[in-house]
DNA sequence: GATGAATAAAAATTCAAA
DNA sequence: TTTGAATTTTTATTCATC
């Protein structure tokens, strides 16, 4: 279960806009996965996703930024 | 004077690790500018700084991560 | 081990004001 | 136009529960 958010996650943050959590978990619940906030804190810090002027990337490799 | 404080925290965040905007501010205070976490949002903000699983990084020109 | 509810901590914004 | 104090919003963590 965890590891299909996860991958819908990356999905949505690659795909373009996530601005906050919340925003977040409300396109997480239209495809069915229905988490709090705390969740996605720890999924996020798991991805290591970065949160940016323009909300949420995802980091490559070194974490450096081209 | 903004100008200055933005360079310095650059070179800060360049540095290393920079975790919050109050350790940021207590860093940047040592070095002589006193401003408070109100000032710190926005400068991040402008300079376009990340905050990752590793602190604050600079952003490179794309925002792509290598 | 994964999660949620509640809480704490951190960050963004508002609202003066210089 | 830049800043700080206060506030709101967002994010991380703690403390249970499953």
């Amino acid at each position: 279960m965890k590891d299909q958010r996860h991958n819908a996650i990356r999905e949505l943050v690659g795909q373009g806009l996530v601005a906050s959590q919340d925003e977040l978990r409300r396109k997480l619940r239209r495809r069915g996965f229905a988490v709090t906030q705390a969740t996605l804190s720890r999924d996020i810090h798991e991805l290591k996703l970065s949160k940016g002027p323009s909300g949420y990337t995802l980091m490559g490799g070194s974490g450096a930024t081209v």
